[in-house]
DNA sequence: GTCTATATCCCGATAGAC
DNA sequence: GTCTATCGGGATATAGAC
């Protein structure tokens, strides 16, 4: 915002203004038609420049998927009471992970829904997903203080499930009706209380 | 297979040749790789004949979409006995769900992983997709005969559990381990067993 | 070291000739 | 129905200016 200096980047932030930029030409055009060259326009600045800080349009893209996980964990955090039970909690975050996704398609889309290697090739991707994870898994050991191989099997169930109920409602082009996303989001929580009341099966 | 004719193509058969030589291609190569370009060197076909048959590459992508929707159902109606009681088919089901992810994840990405409009542009597409959700709920409806609501709630359940595991086993590029493949299987059987367990909290 | 200029190659799509 | 030619766009590599 500052005019003070005539060619605010050109020097040292370029890197950081790709990242920004990206992120809102992402939400502004969705990922699947994101291109590194309309960005370079926009930054004014050569087609060939963001090579200097990445080696490619994916890891660009990685950089982006990290600040949209980061969203992603802080839309998960926000719903939840620390007096609430462990099961509404869960229901909440379930419910919060179906919202975000229709509310956020592209953000989503660039962690879930363009195959970036989120295990193996971008560390830092790695470490975000892994902490967004560790917010069910800590949630769920609160309700199986004592068997740490049913807690994993009801976390992986009730994230499979909000995950699931996510991507079918994303899966379609375009912002959903705002009627289906309240029904999946109330579907996903319901879902979570049922896994949780039938663990038993698990 | 005959050789009758010495050109098979370039008549009549060139829609087929492209809806055949795209399903091979994308199995090959993966469908964010699939391009018309070599689809057509490969037929031997300029790049331009395939507008005669397609309006666009997405139109051909959705023709795909229908052969590899035939395959998914195909897979899973297999595991399931009549015999069998219905909670006992839903894990089946379930588990045939993400084993086919595991091991067509280019075909599972035709359908569900490249955004094609499942629901409004393609009617053939649209149909055939209601034809595989129709396996679940006729499943589903045998256990809860008289309550139509619930078995809506508790299908969609079952579908979007089925569909996470499948979809957070396929999110990462490259072959999932096998040992992983049997484990999202099993677990996602299970969970089908817990929702119809819980189905008291839909 | 960071950016510009340029060039290569691939792709999707269209217009018009045969 | 298919081919030739062509347009516009994009990812990426390299060479060189600052």
């Amino acid at each position: 915002m500052t005019a003070a200096r005539a060619k605010p980047y050109h020097h040292g932030d370029l890197k950081a203004a790709l990242v920004d930029g990206a992120l809102e030409l992402i939400v502004e055009r969705g990922v699947r038609r994101f291109s590194l060259a309309e960005l370079s326009r926009r930054l004014g600045v050569t087609v060939a420049a963001p090579y200097r800080h990445f080696a490619s349009r994916d890891e660009l893209l990685a950089a982006v998927a990290v600040r949209a996980l980061e969203a992603f964990g802080d839309a998960l955090a926000a719903p939840s009471s620390e007096l609430d039970p462990p099961e509404e909690r869960l229901a909440a975050m379930a419910a919060a992970y179906v919202r975000f996704a229709a509310e956020q398609p592209e953000l989503f889309a660039v962690v879930f829904g363009i195959g970036l290697d989120k295990k193996q090739r971008y560390p830092e991707l790695r470490g975000t997903y892994e902490e967004v994870e560790g917010m069910l898994d800590a949630c769920v050991a609160e309700l199986c203080p004592d068997d740490a191989d049913a807690a994993e099997q009801l976390g992986d169930a009730i994230g499979a499930a909000a995950h699931g109920y996510a991507a079918l409602l994303t899966d379609q082009p375009g912002t959903p009706d705002p009627a289906d996303v309240d029904r999946a989001a109330e579907q996903a929580a319901s879902a979570t209380r049922a896994l949780i009341q039938g663990r038993g099966a698990l």
